[in-house]
DNA sequence: TGTACATCAGTGAACGCGCGTTCACTGATGTAC
DNA sequence: TGTACATCAGTGAACGCGCGTTCACTGATGTAC
């Protein structure tokens, strides 16, 4: 039956891999189907031999580099909790490191705008990553009368995603450090509770 | 003198008015410049006349736009402070309707990743704005131990700013309103203090 | 084991199209006398 | 007041280019006998 479909496999994963990097540098109006394929090695025809179309790639390259990372953020900080497990996650995730890498870790500022334009699969799939990130968050957080766990897990990512975005379209500037460093110390604001359960 | 200044100005204003309502719908990269200028009525050749390049058009509409909406936002609530103030400010920033309307009225969900990827200037026009929005912010708010006004001003912009795109792209998903509804309660915890000043 | 054949991942040229920018031009408007 | 001229905002065709997608093909790999 021809070539082995292992083989098939793994250029897929190349070609996920490519436009993972691309998609994450210039997003995805920003990329071209010709650039991802040169990227992993392959020429332009082939593409349509692994997606449906580059719509096809955007909503499985999100899926991938989401789910992915995902792990990522929350290891090595299983024993803690609260305002201070919170505030672990955000300095990791609002560096000026993760900010200025040439390859950024997240997807979301490069290819967000590309979303919020995009056909509804591609923003389901957008929420379905968005939402299990926001489920590990909430777990770790607890609630009280003015705003429940999962309401402040919810927030805490929006402020996340908001600031490393507008940090970077603000890149250069005095304002780009200092959004970085706001939001790392109001995080724990929206953590505390009245009543901790610890 | 041939044709006075004038009208030559109004025209200038045409074509601004037009491209803040395309880059607001579809992006900057989304926007031609033939289609501002089919918009503005007239046609591609005279946009040189008015503005030096694709770009500089960007940088003079989110100039534009977003000094203009920087009043609206503050209206009617100049008696208020503190948390009561923000909460009013995010309603009216987080709404549904803010979110569905045809014609954003915020740019920033359409334009942001297009300013992420863009060049130094328009970067620095970004800045420039949402310094001055951060100012009108932080002039309403308090500070104390765990944060200043300034800080907490940074962060409920950035979290606005993150919650109105993110559930711009997840449109149509439960998750899009979620995060509406969960920023409008979290944005009192941001501008809470342990000694209010009033 | 050896040969003929089928499969299909990947190639590379071509498709039609829209883009940002340039430029020779037109024609309405104002100035000079 | 009337005529000749200068200005320049706006026109519209053209430029070179990159895009997403299609498609006839090639050639390595596996199967059948």
């Amino acid at each position: 039956m021809g070539h082995p479909p292992e083989q098939k496999q793994a250029t897929h994963e190349r070609i996920l891999e490519a436009a993972g990097t691309l998609f994450r540098r210039q997003g995805f109006s920003g990329t071209s189907v010709e650039n991802v394929m040169r990227a992993a090695g392959l020429t332009v025809g082939g593409f349509y031999a692994h997606f449906g179309s580059k719509q096809a790639l955007l909503i499985e390259s999100l899926r991938r580099i989401m789910s992915g990372r995902r792990i990522e953020w929350f290891q090595g900080i299983e024993d803690l909790r609260g305002t201070e497990w919170l505030s672990h996650v955000v300095r990791r995730y609002l560096s000026r490191a993760h900010r200025d890498g040439e390859i950024p870790i997240c997807p979301l500022p490069a290819v967000l705008s590309d979303v919020v334009r995009g056909e509804p699969p591609v923003k389901e799939a957008l929420a379905e990553e968005m939402g299990r990130m926001v489920d590990a968050i909430a777990a770790n957080l607890s609630g009280d009368a003015r705003a429940s766990a999962r309401e402040r897990a919810l927030a805490a990512y929006a402020l996340c995603i908001g600031t490393l975005t507008l940090s970077k379209a603000s890149q250069g500037t005095p304002l780009s450090d200092e959004l970085l460093m706001a939001a790392r110390r109001c995080s724990v604001l929206l953590a505390e509770t009245s009543e901790p359960r610890t």
